[in-house]
DNA sequence: ATGCGAATAATAATAGTTCTCATTTGCAAT
DNA sequence: ATTGCAAATGAGAACTATTATTATTCGCAT
């Protein structure tokens, strides 16, 4: 269906190899917004593509340096990935099904950047995870 | 020096042992705020409490379930925790030496409210972690 | 087509944390 | 004070997520 699309890891300086585009495409199918590794492993090995595990780490930190990717630390340990689509934002995630919403709100933004400069810090980045139960006693958002 | 307090333990409904009054003075003697498990183990074996690791990983998460203590979950993989003094606050975290501020602003907590409840959640918890750098050449947080 | 440096796959290794289970401990009832 | 027993501990194995190693393969400029 969608061809690979090698002009963006061209202009991120990485040679377009089978796993590089298998990953991006996979990203960029839009099935599913936030991945883990091992989500995107096995996504890989469904759809026929061969494809090592340690190829999959590998790349998705290359593609979070190449700001293709965006890393998450949600809690529970595993790292989450999902595309850069410029358009910075935070995450609300629901305890009970996992589901992941974003929201972007300027006034915590503004805040944010006040609070930091105040004390003398020069902000990098930051992360803002609100974890909540869907409110409905059947949560929306079963998987 | 200073006495176990196990009062705080059986109003949490935990038994005293040494290990658990060990933990907890830890904490409670303020020689450093936040600490993994990994540091609350060897600051106990320094102190010739002999501990396993494994009570300590347990130790902490009995605490931190009945709220004497909070975890952090910071970049880098390891929970960090520090002692609850209801007061709840976010942090910065100095990407060059580590050093963590605490903060609170009550606009952004309040906007945070806002935005889940717009969207059917009932908050539970959040964490903001915010990484910048001290922004003089000095970084006065060296460790 | 071919050669070389980069990328890959498989596997071992590591870090952080949890589990298992035999032994010990706290503490309530004698 | 002793005893009994459930709960807690310690030691090490096991587990999960991730990174390192290395021999083989691949992309791509020539």
């Amino acid at each position: 269906m969608d061809k690979p699309q090698p002009e963006h890891l061209k202009s991120a300086g990485l040679k377009s190899t089978v796993p590089r585009l298998n990953i991006l495409n996979l990203f960029k199918s839009g099935q599913e917004r936030h991945m883990s590794a091992e989500d995107v492993y096995k996504h890989l090995l469904a759809s026929g593509d061969d494809v090592g595990l340690a190829t999959v780490y590998r790349v998705l930190t290359q593609f979070e340096q190449a700001k293709l990717l965006v890393r998450h630390n949600f809690e529970g340990g595993k790292s989450v990935f999902e595309l850069n689509q410029g358009k910075h934002h935070d995450h609300i995630v629901c305890l009970q099904c996992g589901h992941v919403e974003e929201f972007y709100d300027a006034a915590i933004e503004s805040r944010q950047k006040k609070v930091a400069s105040e004390r003398g810090f020069a902000v990098h980045d930051h992360s803002l995870h609100i974890y909540a139960d869907c409110v409905r006693k059947n949560c929306p958002h079963k998987r």
